[in-house]
DNA sequence: AAGAACTCCTGTTGGC
DNA sequence: TGCCAACAGGAGTTCT
């Protein structure tokens, strides 16, 4: 579900009621998500202030007091929903409705030190909450082979053409690589390729082609990726399906998709008359236009 | 050793 | 209406 702008805008939902709060109770309800839960999971957790939630790709990372930080993946139908203290009523929709209920998939609850109730969703359970020393964080398997953040300065265009130049498979691929770049998932990478005016089904080595130590390809897609990003998480990320931000709100960047999920539809770019084609990739579906994509 | 296929699990949707 | 197949925002593991 969640890719980057969802995930980040999920961080800034918990933010406000994770950070400096402490866990006073920890409920969890089942042994395992996608990996088992830690030993002694809820023992860990409950006193703990934490100190900071960061993201790194499309993982959050709250640090806590004890020097551990708590790893939480959503993989692709996880979600949190925040009760405030004095419980508010005026969320809208399912939020409203479940409020004081339990759903079959809620797997953890948190109530923290400020009153709030953090409840952690996800039917399909590919989401994980997994806990590990600060100081060996960097070094976690699933942490050290991460490439870089996208809205960093880290990632230019010689960077990408750099890291696709020996790439036989396609750009698609590459761009879903987690170690190229962390965070992007499906729908964003189809979005920026459009952007970008460049085919999903292009050899990833020819983004390193051409003029110059990155070439025109690459200059022209890197800012397209950062852009598609940033005017995602200005929408609250992208609701399909139920995402929303922990307090309810949906994302509207669904709204702007030019491709995704428009198999069929004519090309959003003016003048081009074309009509967006959806092909499988890596057993995944690709959109994009055919005539002004190459 | 890169790249593709398979896998986890549940829910929704579209076609007949 | 019911039934069934296809598909869904991810990514670690296993194969070739």
């Amino acid at each position: 579900m969640p890719e980057l702008p969802e995930v980040e805008t999920v961080r800034r939902g918990l933010e406000s009621v994770l950070v400096d709060a402490r866990f006073d109770r920890v409920e969890q309800r089942r042994a395992d998500l996608r990996f088992p839960f830690p030993e002694r999971f809820p023992e860990r957790l409950t006193g703990q202030r934490v100190i900071s939630l960061g993201r790194r790709a499309k993982y959050l990372l709250a640090a806590l007091e004890s020097g551990e930080v708590l790893i939480m993946h959503l993989g692709m139908s996880g979600r949190f929903i925040i009760a405030r203290a004095g419980a508010n009523v005026k969320n809208p929709g399912e939020f409203l409705h479940r409020a004081g209920q339990q759903d079959r998939h809620d797997h953890v609850i948190f109530t923290m030190s400020n009153g709030a109730t953090i409840t952690y969703n996800d039917a399909r359970r590919f989401g994980f909450m997994l806990l590990t020393a600060g100081n060996e964080l960097q070094a976690h398997k699933l942490m050290r082979n991460l490439g870089v953040e996208p809205l960093s300065e880290d990632f230019s265009p010689d960077y990408l053409a750099a890291r696709c130049g020996a790439k036989k498979t396609s750009l698609k691929a590459a761009l879903l690589d987690q170690r190229i770049i962390a965070g992007l998932g499906n729908i964003y990478v189809c979005e920026a390729l459009f952007r970008a005016r460049l085919s999903p089904r292009r050899e990833a080595s020819s983004l390193a082609l051409g003029s110059g130590a990155a070439s025109m390809r690459a200059r022209r897609l890197v800012p397209k990726i950062k852009s598609v990003l940033e005017d995602a998480i200005a929408a609250g990320g992208s609701t399909l399906k139920d995402f929303h931000a922990p307090e309810g709100e949906l994302g509207y960047f669904q709204h702007s998709f030019a491709v995704y999920g428009r198999e069929g539809l004519e090309c959003a770019r003016p003048g081009c008359g074309g009509v967006v084609k959806r092909i499988v990739q890596g057993g995944r579906s690709s959109f994009y236009c055919p005539r002004c994509q190459r």
